[in-house]
DNA sequence: GCAAAAGTGTTGAGGCTACACCCATGG
DNA sequence: CCATGGGTGTAGCCTCAACACTTTTGC
């Protein structure tokens, strides 16, 4: 906390932001959800929907009420991911951001609202790949967006955060294509489900069936959180 | 980042400030160093030690260049903890802080200089310990300290960051005494020092021994900073 | 001589990989 | 009928936990 030295009255000079990283899977790919900017500076690049926080407001509930404004949704899962505070992130003034990760169910599509319609969902691999022109993304978001996505990519191995991904009912092979398309890899469809059940909490089962009598099985998302030992990532 | 409304310019009404926990271990205990509050909001209190960030200044730049006025020591590792934003945290103005994650090497007890000399280590189990009135601790300090021994502890699992808690060259079982200190559990010496030799790049011999020639083994921190797989907390 | 700590060996349990195989559905 | 995807069985490998045992240091 500020140390304040003799007489010295704490300056208040700065702007802190949030700024939503927003991922679901989109037809077995890992996308973000970006907004156009409508207005220098990177006036036409695509950008992290945020917004500043208000001053009397807490940090954590600004970024749920950006994350209401900009989808219309509710609110499935939300963390911290970091703070990024290079002096000369905006030229205009200074200012703070604090970056949130998102995970959408998939399906659930922000319907057309105020930012929702001026935004969309992008693959996350072009926009954090290091060399190409890939579509100039505003400030530093695309570190940001890199930060998440490995964020991300860890949390699956030792959380049951997958299951946030999917609607309330579910396969096991829907959950096994969110690791593969979070992963990018390939994974044994049996040897998985067997993991997955063995894992106490992880998922809980309906008594119901995704078709008729020998159709895959559907289940909820099960009370754990975390997954002890952790999946491995091949 | 700012969505800024037509014809809005953004409030630039925030303070923020940087937090360290600074954590070693001290006689086989987990430390954290305080200072005491020498004026009020919270005078008398203990406080992490921190610091405002400057106005031209990288987030990141200033827990180093706080860290090092107040402990005149080498920053061994650092690493952001998280951000406390909530608006009533500081009763004189609005302060955002970014806390910071430091370890630091047994032995490295800051010297006589300016804040060094005004605080001290205290273990982390009676500040995070949620009952009884411990020594209070200004602001919201006593839960960045929970957080960042939580961090600390479930780092040790999967990477190598408890040999920046130790001098340069250690034994195993000094490395083994961090992981007991930290966790607060005891460990079968011979397996985890197996453990710890299977994992490439972990550790890395110096071809010295503590004292003689039957004596402990030297080692020295390798180049690995994950571990793949874990180790498994009892 | 004795306690403490480091290193070595071994055994059994459990988890994971990689298969092969069966079953049901839906074209 | 066949392709697809879910579910079951099993053999091999690796890791870890829990021992026992030896050696050396330092008192």
């Amino acid at each position: 906390m500020p140390v304040i030295g003799r007489g010295q009255e704490p300056e208040a000079g700065f702007a802190v932001a949030v700024d939503l990283v927003v991922l679901t899977i989109l037809d077995g790919s890992l996308e973000a959800f970006l907004v156009r900017r409508r207005r220098p500076p990177f006036q036409g690049c695509q950008s992290l929907p945020g917004g500043l926080v208000g001053s009397q407001e807490d940090v954590d509930e600004a970024a749920a009420r950006v994350f209401g404004a900009a989808t219309d949704l509710p609110l499935p899962y939300i963390e911290q991911l970091g703070t990024y505070g290079a002096p000369d992130r905006d030229p205009r003034l200074r200012v703070v951001s604090v970056a949130y990760l998102v995970l959408l169910p998939v399906g659930a599509r922000p319907t057309a609202k105020t930012a929702a319609a001026a935004g969309g969902f992008f693959p996350v691999n072009p926009l954090i790949a290091s060399s190409p022109a890939s579509p100039t993304l505003a400030f530093d978001h695309r570190r940001i967006i890199a930060d998440a996505v490995d964020r991300a990519r860890s949390k699956l191995e030792y959380t049951t955060l997958a299951a946030t991904l999917l609607p309330d009912e579910f396969t096991l092979g829907d959950l096994r294509r969110v690791y593969e398309s979070v992963w990018g890899v390939g994974l044994h469809h049996s040897n998985f489900a067997r993991k997955v059940r063995s894992v106490d909490g992880f998922v809980e089962p309906t008594g119901r069936r995704a078709a008729a009598s020998g159709a895959p099985e559907l289940f909820r998302q099960g009370p754990a959180a975390l997954m002890m030992p952790a999946l491995m990532r091949p």
